[in-house]
DNA sequence: CGTGCGATTGAACTATATCAAATTCGGTGG
DNA sequence: CCACCGAATTTGATATAGTTCAATCGCACG
């Protein structure tokens, strides 16, 4: 258990996510780095907080994957997003009291436990870092609009693809997978079908279309594009929804 | 097209809208009332901001309801917030610069169009204020979390259930319902079908069950829960999500 | 008093779920 | 290094919730 920063500006997670979708001053840079941060690990399939509690910090993932979800009636559960190293995943937690979904680890995570009380100390006195993580806020419910959209308007092969594309743009955008659209994507089928609304079984023989199209290689917790344009028509991708400054990264 | 607010301060439906969810000081009630508005009508089924737009204002709905939306490919579309007095359905647009979904009236709307720059201004000077906007794009976050859950894991009936449900409890959150869980519900079922994913044919058939399963009546746009406990159950409605400050408001 | 949109009805169709069994795979202990 | 375990994946067969198409009805509005 580590209770102090111990990256450099370039490698800090939050900053690497910032700096994706907005220019960040010398000023900032250090503001964030010294927002005090208690890093612990955690296993796999862990709860990291859980819908009705009330939080006083907020969480950043630093690595592993990790998901906000919650449960319907008997034991269905809608994931509502996948959480990658930069994400604030119950940012949220800042100004509602209590939560109204829970997040868990997917594979062993490390994150960094921040108090809501240092954030809003620094929100009150810089401007930009309040917007800059304001927005980080926007984006993940342009995010929940997007799978809304998918889960109520596209079938279950567009929508297996859209959520492949959205998870490779990701992961550039914060240097986890380079121009081979290619990354680690340790999640189970029955995930990805609780994200899409889907059974596991259909998941199932979705991947194996999009396999059999030589649109995607998934294996072994490797997600790799072969046919990056393929997938995104397919897809109907059109990343516009996740404000990605750099345009690069958006294609 | 008037250009000046002419509410009284109780009356003024972002006023109302804010003290549902947190307590307002006097101050802070007059620096609401004093943000130049550019007050207008709008006619029913017409886009007010358009997906790609890149606005510089953002819009208050004062009366009227409206609905967010975007279209999926060839005409599908999904609805992904219907909107009522009170509500920013663009206040994203105060830190994203392009718009990724539209926006358009449902019945005839008068809105009050705000400027970013005044209200980044009152923000900067103002980090109470600036919380309870930035609350309010959390709470349509936190709506959208409960939509995609429902869209993905509830059967039809408590689906439609869930948001009449929901559209009551905001009604009577901002005072446009009372305690007999009425209001005006000026809705076509072609459009709850495209909020619900479903298709219109269906929402006729589910709402013909929640008829004579007594539960609600709706017909010439009024909406009436003749068993609101019965109705919340169908729905396994939890009002949470809305992160209500008032309880009375909430059940 | 037509015209057109929304609501309603019926019938046929299909994408996806469910159930159940078989297989593969990653990790663990001996 | 091998045998074993539980979890994830895969396969096949059957069931169904919801779609699509097409026609009719009702009603508000010009």
């Amino acid at each position: 258990m580590v209770t102090q920063a111990h990256y450099t500006p370039e490698a800090h997670p939050l900053i690497r996510k910032l700096e994706s979708v907005l220019s960040i001053s010398d000023d900032e840079r250090q503001a964030l780095i010294k927002l005090p941060m208690h890093i612990i690990e955690i296993r796999p399939d862990q709860d990291i907080v859980r819908e009705g509690d009330r939080p006083s910090r907020c969480c950043l993932v630093l690595e592993g994957f990790a998901c906000t979800s919650k449960i319907i009636e008997d034991g269905n559960r809608q994931i509502m997003n996948f959480h990658i190293a930069g994400d604030i995943p119950d940012l949220q937690s800042l100004h509602l009291t209590v939560l109204d979904s829970s997040l868990e680890t997917i594979t062993a995570c490390t994150v960094g436990f921040i108090e809501h009380e240092k954030v809003h100390d620094l929100c009150r006195s810089n401007y930009r870092i309040a917007s800059a993580l304001w927005r980080e806020t926007l984006i993940d419910a342009s995010i929940f609009r997007e799978w809304m959209a998918s889960i109520g308007q596209r079938d279950a092969y567009s929508r297996i693809a859209h959520l492949l594309c959205e998870m490779l743009v990701r992961m550039r955008a914060v240097g986890l997978s380079g121009e081979d659209h290619s990354c680690h994507f340790p999640i189970s089928q029955g995930k990805i079908a609780d994200a899409q609304g889907l059974s596991a079984v259909h998941v199932n023989r979705i991947l194996q279309e999009l396999r059999s199209a030589k649109l995607i290689s998934l294996k072994g917790g490797v997600l790799t594009a072969l046919d990056w344009e393929g997938l995104k028509e397919a897809a109907e991708f059109d990343p516009a929804y996740l404000h990605l400054e750099n345009q690069r990264l958006a294609n």
